[in-house]
DNA sequence: AAAATTAGGTTGAACGTTCATTCAATAGCA
DNA sequence: TGCTATTGAATGAACGTTCAACCTAATTTT
């Protein structure tokens, strides 16, 4: 979940329990949350496996015993907020009411409310896409999510262009709208108080409307 | 000059000049040039020392003859390609003729044109964007960069509205400008077969066509 | 004009630090 | 008695920085 993301540092120190049974996978998702925590407060650069292991309360060899390197743990930390991103997304969508105006509204809404508009949700995904260009793996997920996202964004455009009667062109709103979006979010990011969410989804919810004359 | 960045890999190796006296200023450039290329070809977080004397073809001890810092240098080089792209930007707004519509007709072709919308070009600025964010020195230069882009910005869209004899709401449309072109620049970074470039200067003037209506 | 001196660019080895990873040892659960 | 989770010290590689020594051009002295 995205919202774990919100500095919940453990507070309780001391010694920690040994060869305790857990759920599986859940000392994992521990581990991947701590990463985002880190990418969020100190950067991808800082992060490190220390770093990591005292956000999540471990020792540095249990890393090693649940990712076989930092290369998986960074690759595994990046697939699951991208999930988060698109299961968040998919949630106000189908939440939503009404034709595929309202769809495309609540897609727009969401993006521009927490969690996913958070200034520490945004800085883990702006810390990743430099490392896309240069992992084979993540630079693979990334252009399958934006391809997936590009396509159902211009299914629900064309949609849209049938409920007006108008005739667009789709793959290339879906193409503004998703560039609109990256680009809000990254200047945002770098400089929260240059403009406010609010005005960001305004000025989105124009260039929506401005696509449909 | 952006165009620098053309991977011209010095081919000479060997013993290299020792105490040669250069044009002042001519190393410190050489050497920000290498680092552009590191980041552009290995990512910014390999772009170590090592790798950068490598690229310049000069020994490890000179950077810090020229640069107090790593630090200083990445600040330096960050700089320099900010005010390559102001420079170029400047340079085609100048070289437009006709009145504002013409003017941001430029800024928009200019954008999505060699040599600043080029892979490696836009990679070393996607490679700087995640260090804004933790390093006080290169916000402030952000900040202060793009506040006064988007002002300009304003300037000329506010003059075009004069000239349609429309209103507009100036500042949300540098706003949405801004970041339709950096979310382009981003997505064509990070996957450049995703469009071509004419796709996305369309799909840029289509949004400024449409702030007008 | 020749020689000596100064100044500053340049080198590469050395240093201390930090990093990711490995691994033998340990602890609790089945 | 296994089995798995967990620890923390050890390892070696890679990192940025420092520094004494070197080299050449420019300047000053003789």
């Amino acid at each position: 979940m995205v919202g774990a993301l919100k500095s919940v540092r453990s507070a309780k120190k001391g010694p920690r329990a040994r060869g305790v049974r857990e759920e599986p996978g859940v000392r994992r998702q521990a581990i991947v949350e701590a990463t985002m925590r880190c990418i969020a407060e100190y950067g991808y650069a800082a992060t490190t496996i220390d770093r990591i292991c005292e956000e999540a309360d471990i020792s540095r060899g249990l890393i090693n015993h649940h990712f076989s390197s930092k290369d998986e743990l960074i690759a595994q930390t990046y697939k699951q907020l991208a999930e988060d991103l698109k299961a968040e997304t998919r949630r106000a969508v189908q939440a939503s009411e009404g034709g595929a105006e309202a769809r495309l509204r609540a897609i727009v809404r969401v993006s521009f409310q927490a969690p996913i508009f958070d200034e520490r949700t945004l800085a883990v995904w702006l810390g990743f896409w430099s490392v896309v260009r240069t992992s084979e793996v993540l630079r693979g997920m990334h252009r399958e999510l934006y391809a997936s996202y590009r396509r159902a964004l211009a299914g629900i455009l064309e949609a849209m262009a049938r409920e007006r009667g108008v005739a667009i062109d789709a793959p290339r709103a879906a193409l503004t709208l998703t560039a609109l979006i990256d680009g809000l979010w990254l200047e945002w990011c770098l400089d929260p108080q240059a403009f406010s969410p609010e005005a960001a989804e305004a000025a989105c919810l124009a260039v929506l409307e401005g696509l449909f004359r």
